[in-house]
DNA sequence: TAGATTGTTAATCGATTAACAATC
DNA sequence: TAGATTGTTAATCGATTAACAATC
């Protein structure tokens, strides 16, 4: 119920986790769950489902549990699932084309309005209804907008220079798809999602694990 | 140097992170850092990278540090990028087709050696050099190989069952890119990239910045 | 009301940081 | 040798788990 308290990365993170879930109780049709029964599903304690609900506020209900569709209500709008963020995305190679159709980001509240390259080859063209436009016109478009979030699928050596870019243009968040962690001189919100990083994790663990057969 | 301890996942987490760090500082030709300094650079605490590092070996020496490329090399070996770990890619849409254009796995000990899909137009088809094949001959295929890591890049709904096969196969690691906790009746390594909940994660950040402000 | 299960405080555990003796 | 910096132990901090009174 602490509306002010610092909430920690780590709760944030398992959000999603049970945002997920929970749409998945809602498809199975079950109205009401205890935080035992989904600690079960989901391998967690329920103690701690209860600490990080709780963060958030007091949602459920003593003798009965949590209700299935408020419970997925709330944490959708804990993350913003009912606002709208507005996302472009930063080159259009194979990964911004694979971010464009990933149209299950609609439903989390993300709006894709813009793509954008300096490929010749690719400006014109059009992912899913999107027409892209070239990256020198970035400018222009953003002047009468909210940009939330910028998703940057650009090489390893431009990210720097486009990232400084967008943020310099005033968008809020950058979705990092390099191998690098970036330093910019922007209040921006920075997310990385590393593929390399956690494919050598994978790898350590497989690695790891003949080591004790 | 306790070569048995049990290293947690915290610290395996971080050991990409040096590595991206270390190959930084011998690109620009530096020979030799404290981990004073490289906890600087990096933004964590010189303790821990010492406690870190001291999971693997004392891989530093009093008074001088660290040497950058033994550093780099002993992480590198801890990662096994120095061993070769046989990939496949199921799944030939655009996050496939991103997926087999990443050429720096390469570097980092990974071989892509298939790509597999079920939709016609695409079998037969090269992706850097590779056809992608049928998925229906992967078992053909699999049984004169060792197959460390399948990269799961198939459609929601279809995941579970291609998880089930392919490590009912034998494959010792699933990269998922569905968003979905897989559950396998196989002893199989299974890391999880989901990209939406790390983009909801942003959108958190961002909204939580705004509130602020 | 009795039973169930939450919300919340207290205890435990593990990870991070600090301190310093060892040693290059 | 003196200075620097590691490797490692001890202290702190934060996150997870346990316990239980509150209450539906």
């Amino acid at each position: 119920m602490n509306s002010d308290k610092k909430i920690s990365i780590a709760v944030i993170k398992r959000l999603p986790r049970y945002y997920r879930y929970l749409s998945d109780l809602l498809k199975m049709d079950i109205t009401r769950i205890s935080s035992k029964e989904l600690s079960q599903r989901m391998g967690i304690t329920a103690s701690q489902i209860r600490q990080d609900l709780n963060c958030f506020g007091g949602f459920g209900q003593q003798g009965y549990g949590y209700n299935v569709e408020s419970l997925y209500n709330e944490i959708g709008n804990i993350l913003g699932v009912n606002d709208k963020f507005n996302v472009v995305i930063i080159g259009a190679g194979n990964m911004g084309q694979a971010l464009s159709n990933y149209t299950n980001f609609d439903k989390r509240g993300f709006k894709l309005i813009g793509i954008f390259d300096t490929n010749p080859e690719l400006i014109g063209k059009k992912l899913r209804d999107i027409e892209i436009m070239d990256f020198n016109t970035f400018d222009k478009f953003i002047s009468d907008k909210t940009i939330d979030i910028a998703m940057l699928c650009v090489p390893y050596e431009k990210t720097p220079s486009v990232a400084n870019k967008v943020a310099s243009l005033g968008v809020k968040g950058l979705w990092n798809f390099s191998p690098m962690d970036l330093e910019i001189p922007y209040d921006v919100i920075i997310e990385n999602v590393h593929l390399s990083d956690s494919l050598m994790v994978l790898g350590y663990r497989v690695k790891e694990k003949q080591r004790k057969m």
